[in-house]
DNA sequence: CGAGAGCTTGAGAGCTGTCAATACATGTGG
DNA sequence: CCACATGTATTGACAGCTCTCAAGCTCTCG
């Protein structure tokens, strides 16, 4: 499926100092990671190479090592929606490979990519034995398990200047409670952006142009000067958004 | 939090009987079962009665041994809307409780209902020595971040209409592949299905009777029959939807 | 019967998508 | 340097889906 110069693991050195550094196996052991990395295989995917589809059987676990993966799905009559887009550090396929299902997304190269890829065996054998990465694995599909329902949350009680509002100050991470402007870069053409929204790119264009009306906001390209957080904070009343809410 | 009777398990039979029950839980030994069962506490939580709040610290697992417990978002101003419907053999709170973070939604009792509640001390001793339970554990997690995700897909992709069809379909189960018309019943009242496919309960209604003038079902009460499987089946053209597909 | 909950129906408005045309950016070749 | 092609982004007009508000209906239960 992916071409492009596969490099074997066969010095065994380069191959495990990459996988060390992904979150997904930072808690194995050395003895481990030298296990997975020798049957890991390492591959460069170019800008729009697709690297599996929705509905096909999953071959192992794919670690994105650099670059950028869109993840999406599609409708019946061709039309697609970004779900995600996945930057270096994290990995795909654990929900396929373990429930041994069919990939319920397709993911693609939206930049030049570099992707590390576990074989099933001996992902499954380690997982058979290794208590610590079963763990991790867990906590994988836990945080995945939260970003869904969080965005599902956004797709059910926000409307689209909210959700515009809410990725936008997503991107400003960390530097959270400021209050002073900060420029922040789209990680992607503006029509990904807009289809990860769930929102035509006119209509993104629309709020980004509204949002600048109000003062709000400052576009150039892809940069974006975020000019009045606490305003553009309240405006998604997301209930759980926020530092703490007094439940109960 | 809940109040009623609260059946403390002293003789450890009936309790032990009743968590073999749970999916979650059929895959472990006995032992296990009574170590569990022994810091279990059971109760009844009356229709309407709230079982946690979003946002609320999760004290251990629930698993609803009966009745039905309504999952839902609120925003800040007060709408709510309801994510799913918990039956009988089913459980909540292992999210929150594995990731330490608060309870992302509300349940309460949309019927007389019975929880069996799993502290968290025990459950984390026994995820900590038995790796079955993790692998349990790991299931349930995976099923259910699929789920969302084709609640996600549904919301992207699909309309009003689709999404009821699909949701009525889904009723069906089992019997899939039948083209012989079916009645299937709503398991709740019509607004709390509405809210859950994220539709006014008008705009449900209109659907239902849009589909009757169309002679695709026949509804009286929560008695839904479907007269043509066939129509209907094509109205949601989810890609994953169906059987198989030949992707790639 | 009356009260209330659940459900339906109607009219109007808002958010968002579609289609089409235009601008803007970039890179290529003459 | 300009002409052109391509990919990207913006703008406008219009239609559709869905929501809101308001009223009326149906059924159950006391």
């Amino acid at each position: 499926m992916a071409s492009g110069e596969t490099t074997r693991s066969s010095s065994a050195g380069p191959l495990e100092e990459l996988l060390c550094n992904f979150p997904l196996l930072a808690e194995l052991d050395r003895g481990a990671i030298r296990l997975l990395a020798r049957a890991a295989v390492r591959y460069d995917l170019p800008h729009g190479r697709v690297l599996f589809r929705q509905g096909a059987p999953c071959a192992g676990i794919h670690l994105v090592a650099g670059g950028q993966i869109k993840l999406s799905i599609q409708t019946a009559h061709g039309s697609e929606k970004v779900i995600e887009l996945v930057g270096a550090g994290r990995s795909l396929g654990e929900l396929a490979l373990l429930t041994s299902q069919r990939y319920l997304m397709s993911a693609e190269a939206v930049a030049d990519s570099t992707i590390v890829q576990l074989g099933a065996g001996p992902v499954f054998e380690e997982l058979a034995q290794n208590g610590q990465f079963l763990r991790s694995i867990l906590r994988e599909v836990c945080t995945r398990l939260t970003r869904r329902t969080r965005d599902l949350e956004d797709h059910l009680l926000l409307n689209g200047t909210q959700r515009v509002t809410g990725f936008l100050l997503d991107l400003l991470s960390v530097d959270a409670f400021s209050c002073e402007p900060a420029t922040i870069t789209l990680p992607a053409k503006k029509s990904l952006i807009a289809s990860r929204l769930n929102l035509t790119q006119e209509h993104f264009s629309r709020i980004l142009h509204d949002l600048q009306s109000a003062g709000l906001i400052a576009v150039h390209g892809r940069q974006v000067c975020l000019l009045d957080l606490r305003r553009l904070r309240t405006l998604p009343d997301r209930v759980n958004g926020g530092a703490r809410q007094d439940a109960c």
